[in-house]
DNA sequence: CGGGTGTTTGAAAGACGTCAACCAGAGTGG
DNA sequence: CCACTCTGGTTGACGTCTTTCAAACACCCG
């Protein structure tokens, strides 16, 4: 379900539109990709070329943890959940992918989570050999590049935080919150939330159970916090959000 | 301090075994270097004069969360405790830092942690802008340097996990064998864990409160997995250790 | 309408946290 | 040499937040 279709859509300021349809659109594509990551323009020309699109239905298995990493992959649309599993099945999401990011960019001989679609999903798939080769030559594209891990690596530490020291309401309330950021840095409404994740998802990114998300965002919904609506969440109280993720 | 001494092991694949006693040992560290991916002389050489020695007595910070980073570390010798601290004090141990690890290794504009010495510690600084300006000119160590920050984001993910999904027995038990590890690699004792950290840093690491910690030490010491000894701990049970970290 | 999947809600149980006391070793100083 | 204090670690009793177990509910789709 689209964002769009949501009973609740009457934001303060109309949502940037998310471009509706761009799959098989190449200028597009190309255009999410520099929207999101900030790429500059000469390293995501020099990138596009090599790129192959990629096309996932929901629930399909993108790549999983400890095979041969033989591709990066930036998502171009929809969103994933990247996760591990231990042997007795208990699993823990890491995150959640969305248009603008890169998988397997720390290129490790294999990857080092799993990634499947949450709904349908295109992506750029680049082979690792030539995607290595083109940025060995690309001191200023592997620089940024390595940045972006970087990033991703301090956004884990806060993500240790969190499941090491916060309590359920922070975790649900951070989570709300920095999904909101990163929806916002990729042009969507940042009042009403999409969530194409399931609760068990949610569940198992923030060390919780499926029963205390539930529980948790009912409460909060009662308290006029937040509006649960079909397919997301719409969030009142901002300030109130804010102080609870606490950062 | 010269270049010769930077520790980096090639961490691409199997863990190299590294010599015991290098610490002050000017020829077994360039040892260590060659090891390592071809570092051609010259680039030694260019780095250098980048490098300077720092000394810290315990407690000391070397930097901290949210400071400028101007530097990158790589430790020599000793151990520090890496962290982040919500406003209200709560920590979160995000990781200990030993000889050969790099510290500020993303470069991004600020540090992601504090950092500060458990104990007597030296490391080599550089300069941020002229370490930068060196790895530019070098993909090849440009390249292996962001292979060791995926690593790094690897270890995040395997404590996220840790963190969301694991009990207190089976933190203690991957804490104790995952610094087995590390030591192996740096050439230390594998039976007898030196744990230069309090029981309070080793709780923030792994989401626990110090008396849990304690109390689950204690239990494995009663039921003969391990000996808690003067500073330490000594491995007795492997097997049973490595079952209840079960990756 | 019925079955399947995903979500919500309630009651009871348990793992870990909190509070508090005690203990041990290392300095320190009389 | 022996109190004395300080810091860090251990242990016990109790409390609570989250989980577990169980059932009801809601929505979608054939």
């Amino acid at each position: 379900m689209s964002i769009h279709s949501l009973p609740i859509v009457s934001t303060a300021r109309p949502p940037v539109p998310v471009m509706p349809s761009f799959v098989g659109d190449g200028f597009n594509r190309v255009r999410l990709v520099s929207l999101s990551t900030a790429l500059p323009l000469a390293e995501r020309d020099t990138l596009e070329p090599l790129s192959r699109r990629v096309s996932l239905d929901q629930k399909e298995t993108l790549f999983s943890q400890d095979e041969p990493a033989c591709s990066v992959f930036i998502v171009t649309s929809g969103a994933l959940r990247l996760y591990r599993i231990l042997p007795d099945g208990r699993r823990q999401v890491t995150g959640f992918a969305f248009p603008g990011d890169f998988l397997g960019l720390s290129m490790l001989d294999r990857f080092a989570v799993s990634a499947d679609a949450l709904g349908p999903v295109t992506a750029c798939r680049f082979e690792r050999l030539a995607f290595r080769n083109l940025v060995f030559g690309q001191p200023g594209l592997m620089m940024h590049l390595h940045e972006i891990t970087g990033q991703e690596l301090s956004r884990a530490k806060d993500m240790m935080m969190l499941l090491g020291r916060r309590t359920a309401d922070e975790r649900i309330a951070s989570f709300l919150t920095g999904l909101q950021d990163r929806y916002v840095r990729i042009g969507r409404s940042s009042v009403t939330l999409e969530l194409p994740m399931g609760r068990l998802d949610i569940a198992d990114h923030l060390g919780l159970t499926i029963e205390t998300v539930s529980r948790t965002l009912s409460r909060l919904d009662r308290d006029g916090c937040i509006l649960i609506v079909p397919g997301g969440v719409r969030l009142i109280d901002q300030a109130r959000l804010d102080r609870m993720s606490a950062h």
